[in-house]
DNA sequence: TTTTTATTTTGTCCTGGACAACGAAATCAC
DNA sequence: GTGATTTCGTTGTCCAGGACAAAATAAAAA
């Protein structure tokens, strides 16, 4: 049963795999190769550690996924890792984008919703989504490793923009009818923002598409796909699948779909793209989105 | 790092830790003390588990988190876990809600789809989510677990109903604007559907909501309800959170908040209030939502 | 009936070793 | 020089079986 007790003092390697993300035998292991995190222990010689021992692994996390070897992480002191992270500073972005990034403080909720809906009136979804959100989102990331907004804060930024999306699907919905999209991630991948937004683009381009959110496992993919008529098959990947994850994947499930089904994969996970058997369409830019279903309506000779 | 090649074959135990939800310590356990599951082996001595074994584990946590002890789930056998699957068959229902389950399917989806909508039309935002969404919900569950939904199917409702409650939200914004809440869940709790719910019945109230989304630890809550000047901190738990998790995450907080913010919290897993703080308002059924909205701003003098 | 106290049940945590999947560098072929 | 293949260090996941506390249940007392 979880153990939650102690909300600022010390916590027990539960709770920092609930926290941070990392498993708790990496935890262990860390401990036992590099010496770090080396926590406390309680009376039974359980695990305890310390707010700045988790604050710091979140961190490691969040560098991992950009990328980063363990070693130099995990070894890295303070002055090492302060450098990684200015290392992050980004280049110089689109100034409405800046305006927005001070906004995201759950003290400013109300003006970053406003801001956000504004935008979204003034560029509509397809340039919002390319211009506005996904430089936005990534900015959001580096601030939060930079310390420059909080995890709440961050929450906040993807609930609003959750909001934003699924109202902007739900508006679109109804002006058109095909081709006919099943929208996915596969079991590792968790990330559901990126799909959101394809599959808030790939409406507003006139598809019906059906989304099952993140998670499902590659022969439910299989399944849903045949029975349910579809013609393509979309799936997101984020950075942190390791290529091979990301080619096996999409072949094993090529090799599974009827030919008739196109599956399409984008996102930030699709790197080398050489690798994909043919018959994977992969989308490396957002913005190519509405390009691709236009594409798909020219090949079958359809209209909407 | 992840191994998920095998998509019908035999999962090993971190597969099926992520596939269950059943920690990988207890699956081993398991398998210590009962006897099941009883994986297979590879030839490195690693578990390998059958789908089979996977889907009934599957049944074991639905079961387990409804509530049933484990000793006697694991250790039965087909048929005492098939009568114990019949003891759900539910009540009758509301026959809309009957005929909306029967589109619960992939296949279905664009039927399901207009079906809601149509239902939401008709019903009007709050009984929609207290006649409607409430019940189906809950029959979607007992369905999953009965075998007449796949997990799929489950997925493609969630997803919907998380569109048309966003988009309810964000049609019903700028009606009112006090009480100022937030939303939020413990770090132990997941499940966000009824907290959306919750937030789509305070939104069309009027009040000016703020939403966390699940997961936020309890001094993050603290901290961001008293920077952000709310009027109320709302929380939400499932059944699965044990009676203990909910009364020590509530008196907490309401030990380290202001007196003038209103601490509410609603969902499955308020069961014994008797043993919560002073200052802590319960609020046992979601319909009552509109009805504590509008008593805070008659106790507070306000009009929206 | 309600409260208190024993007794199960059950999940989480521990250690330290092992190995394969991954990434990067080095080697070889063209 | 460019591209494919091999080598090697790095890194995460898995194993065993013992231990103990928190939760749930049963039993006893008020």
């Amino acid at each position: 049963m979880p153990k939650d007790k102690p909300t600022q003092p010390h916590l027990p390697i539960g709770a920092v795999e609930r926290d941070t993300g990392l498993p708790k035998d990496t935890l262990r292991v860390w401990e036992r190769r590099y010496g770090f995190p080396n926590p406390a222990r309680d009376a039974l010689g359980e695990r305890l550690y310390s707010p700045e021992d988790v604050e710091k692994l979140r961190l490691i996390k969040r560098l991992l996924d950009q990328g980063h070897r363990p070693s130099k992480l995990i070894t890295a002191d303070a002055s090492t890792l302060a450098a990684l992270i200015e290392a992050h500073r980004p280049s110089p972005e689109a100034p409405h984008c800046e305006a927005l990034l001070a906004l995201v403080r759950v003290t400013r909720a109300d003006e970053l919703r406003a801001a956000l809906g504004q935008t979204l009136l003034q560029q509509g979804l397809v340039r919002f989504i390319c211009d506005t959100l996904t430089p936005l989102t990534r900015m959001v990331g580096e601030a939060w490793v930079r310390g420059e907004v909080q995890v709440v804060d961050e929450h906040l930024y993807s609930e609003l923009v959750e909001n934003i999306l699924r109202a902007a699907i739900g508006a679109h919905l109804g002006r058109g009818n095909s081709p006919r999209i099943l929208l996915t991630t596969v079991p590792d991948e968790e990330h559901g923002l990126g799909l959101l937004m394809a599959e808030a683009m790939m409406t507003a381009e006139g598809a019906l598409c059906t989304s099952l959110g993140t998670r499902t496992p590659l022969n439910d993919i299989q399944r849903a796909a045949s029975e349910g008529r579809f013609d393509v098959v979309a799936l997101s990947y984020s950075a942190r699948c390791s290529v091979r994850t990301v080619t096996d994947s999409l072949n094993t499930l090529r090799q599974g779909l009827p030919q008739q089904i196109a599956l399409w994969a984008g996102g930030a996970g699709l790197r080398a793209t050489d690798k994909l058997a043919a018959g994977i369409l992969p989308i490396l830019q957002i913005a190519d989105v509405p390009q691709c279903v236009r594409d798909w309506r020219t090949q079958h000779g359809k209209r909407t």
